[in-house]
DNA sequence: ATTTTTTTTGTAACGGTTACAAATTTAGAA
DNA sequence: TTCTAAATTTGTAACCGTTACAAAAAAAAT
């Protein structure tokens, strides 16, 4: 039994060939792909796979909490398979996402009486590859 | 001379009427307003403004840094005329979205020579309105 | 005023996402 | 296993926010 079946099955979402497919490949690979990055690859094991369905699961896989869907911009999401904690950070130039740490407790000081579940930080800026290269 | 077509020279753009409007509504209304509200409001004192116009204007507002697109969720860019360091908070329930203070100093581990230039950090939760009528 | 440049406008195109009905797959019962 | 009902997947078409583009308008320069 594969661990993705196993993490589908744990909150009541069926593990078909194609959820599976997809919550695996977003655990393989944490290069926060964006939909078409993850269709493409998946394309060549399963050739039926229609976008219909992948953007079905994504939502499904999100809002299970299996997914993180970052919206770093408004031209594009990306998805990230890793839903620990942690901050993301995009190079300008070239466009890549990293991961990086977040302190153990961030204090926020959010609206009074507003009751925070989530957050999401991204950082923009130049990554070392990038900056090397100038 | 109004404070728009101040703001607007400093950085060498043409303070045009549509241009003075739009950053007047943004710095007037700390709504973070959709486009589509932003289209609306303006519609009345100015019926010939055209969509494209706003699009293009409220691109060139942001990278000019008169004004921040807040990507908070992948189905909608919302707009904030207050370029001042600070965090957005959307209630799951109503929707609303609404600023609260960052720490003079956040502290991020970004990855080994990464040089970071910007910040964005959006929080969910239910705001104290929402929270008072559960 | 006239010319040149810039900006705005409206329409049409574009592209990512979603709605929908038919086909397929899955789970469970016989 | 076979059958049946329910859930899922698929492909097409529609949808909608955004952008491209050329003509019209406005602004600046001559």
């Amino acid at each position: 039994m594969t661990e993705a079946k196993i993490l589908l099955e744990e909150r009541g979402i069926r593990p078909t060939q194609q959820r599976m497919a997809v919550l695996r490949y977003l655990r393989d690979n944490r290069n926060h792909p964006t939909v078409d990055t993850i269709y493409s690859s998946l394309h060549d094991r399963m050739p039926s796979l229609s976008r219909t369905t992948l953007y079905n699961t994504l939502r499904l896989l999100s809002s299970a909490g299996l997914a993180l869907s970052l919206t770093i911009e408004g031209d594009e999401i990306r998805f990230d398979g890793d839903t620990s904690d942690h901050g993301h950070c995009k190079c300008r130039r070239c466009g890549g996402v990293f991961d990086f740490p977040l302190p153990e407790t961030l204090p926020l000081d959010l609206p009074d009486g507003f009751l925070g579940e989530s957050v999401h930080i991204y950082a923009w800026g130049t990554c070392r590859r990038c900056a090397s290269l100038s």
